[in-house]
DNA sequence: CTGAAAGCGCTTACAG
DNA sequence: CTGAAAGCGCTTACAG
């Protein structure tokens, strides 16, 4: 059989066995020339190269991986009980800036969503064979546990661990907190209310701690009354709680409200302004991440920056590392957050 | 070796070698009692399945896959020039419902994103040997062409092409633009100003079309002048539109503007906000989607709800079928759009 | 019910 | 410079 007669029928997936058959020479040698590495002679090359391309022959990247022992595929596994998945707002950029890093690297990626307490989307990753995983958001102890018995690259972004061993990529949410607090008692702002997200989240719980902490040693210690407590991040609960805090609101006339992520303060803003606040004006608002509907809104969230991008590229460049050398300089990557001001607090 | 000082090593990854030596029968045995076919004797069974978990062995699924012709992945290809890739309010939420689904059937998923006319993505997927692909938005013929040499199932979603083979899935757009040209138009509205996404896009398209067919059919035919044609369909676009065309907007005296598609509508409506105009009293507002942000804004927007969920899970769903038996009922899978009303229309 | 053998599509030493 | 052989970790007939 020739070539053209190969040509002709529907391509499928041809082997290096039928690339050697159909330039006379050996797989071994097809595979020198393909892999660049090991010697052939201009012509053997030259004639391999051809074939190849006449017969579209896409190398089984499965066979590759089975004897290189890596697949050239890495998994990111977010932690969510319920959409939204990739489509949460901070996590879905930084997910795509994952997605980007890692094809710069020529990495595949799986992203794939989990329960916090179950170990199945680990384990289907573990099976893939994996040559490392990205963890976002929080995950239980023993799930890191589970991970770390085996030898696989692993880092956490944006997550929440006691664990030291656990490569974690972070925003700085403490000093986060004092910033936002700085902004608005910079501003003249003496009673803020503060809608705080769940604490068992690290970050929720950092950024509530730095705001009150700034407050405090300026004098103004937050009571009690001014804090309220979420049961969950995202807009309808921050509309919610805004909603049901509405009076002790009022009546304690707090000029400045702030909230320990966007989603939050702008389910809260939501409210507000369906009561016909005039924000900045009456209340200024204030939140924190900088997902892209903070800017959108009107009036534009005053926020402070979390890096989403730099954060996600980072995560491969280092997993790249972990994969290639089996080590990284630190154990903790930091990033300082940026405030940045918006409508909802200018006057 | 005995199986206690194994368990005591750091775990390495386990061969069904190991485990068949450990258990004290033959390879064939493991795998036979770990597929659950073939026979084996219950206290075979039962000792390697104790062996399994003492040691957790996990199956390597590179070697399965190597024999089995299947890999047990889907890709997903999103075609984006730059970011928002995973993180684009529609196809954010696709991709959602498309991984949760894909995980029911146990499906991994690779998720990578491409230029509209680069192979490369789609080469990388088929080297990686998916069992099937998953073409979201607008690809060019030379993609799918080359797609379609190569023996793997695919389907495209919320795409454009002119191709009939090709699997859709996709929202009745044109419907859509009735709908909501005959919401607008039931309102009172007479003089609709409209702001028109990207034309080489099919939703875009066949929206504009039927919300003007549908005015031209109430004897109100929509005059060049009303609508502006934006390059791209994003929020700075809407917002720059709205701005470039506010003089006509405002001097022609339009009670209504439509844009084809949530994120213009908002871009827009955030430029009028700012101009003080009073949504709905002096300018109603609809958009084409049903994002999440148009719920949240303020005021809500009046859109066409996309099932995206819907979309996303059938998608995996057809795929799977097209995998399994090689061909589906139907070459194209429709939805039909519904009409949410939100304060930006409501008096 | 069970094991030895062949084979999936590659790569990697090793002879020549 | 090139080819034959072994092997990656499984599964699948095929004998026994």
């Amino acid at each position: 059989m020739d070539v053209n007669s190969l040509i002709s029928e529907a391509k499928m997936a041809r082997t290096i066995k039928e690339i050697a058959s159909l330039s006379g020479v050996s797989k071994s040698t097809v595979s020198r020339v393909i892999s660049g590495k090991g010697y052939a002679s201009p012509e053997a090359r030259e004639k391999v190269l051809q074939v190849i391309r006449e017969v579209q022959y896409k190398p089984n990247a499965v066979a590759r991986a089975m004897v290189s022992k890596h697949t050239g595929n890495i998994g990111v596994i977010l932690y969510r009980q319920q959409p939204p998945i990739v489509s949460h707002p901070l996590y879905g950029k930084i997910l795509d800036s994952i997605l980007t890093t890692a094809a710069a690297l020529s990495y595949s990626v799986f992203v794939t969503t989990d329960q916090e307490v179950s170990l199945h989307s680990a384990d289907f990753m573990l099976e893939k064979r994996v040559d490392g995983l990205i963890l976002i958001s929080r995950f239980r102890q023993n799930v890191i546990d589970h991970i770390k018995n085996f030898h696989v690259s692993y880092l956490m972004v944006n997550g929440t661990t006691e664990d030291n061993d656990v490569i974690h990529i972070v925003n700085k949410d403490e000093q986060g907190g004092q910033k936002a607090a700085g902004h608005l008692f910079g501003l003249g702002h003496r009673r803020i209310f503060i809608i705080a997200g769940p604490q068992e989240h690290r970050s929720h719980n950092l950024r509530l701690n730095g705001f009150c902490g700034h407050l405090q040693e300026k004098g103004y210690p937050v009571p009690a009354s001014a804090v309220a407590y979420a049961s969950a991040s995202d807009f309808a609960e921050g509309y919610e709680v805004m909603r049901r805090n509405w009076g002790t609101f009022a009546n304690h006339s707090h000029t400045a409200l702030f909230a320990t992520n966007d989603t939050l303060a702008l389910g809260a803003m939501k409210f507000l302004l369906e009561k016909s606040v005039r924000i900045p004006e009456q209340v200024a608002v204030m939140g924190f991440d900088d997902i892209d509907l903070a800017a959108m809104y009107q009036p534009g969230l005053t926020t402070i920056q979390v890096e989403k991008t730099k954060m996600g590229h980072d995560s491969v460049i280092i997993l790249d590392r972990l994969i290639k050398h089996g080590q990284v300089e630190a154990k903790m990557v930091e990033y300082e957050p940026r405030l940045i001001v918006r409508e909802s607090t200018r006057r």
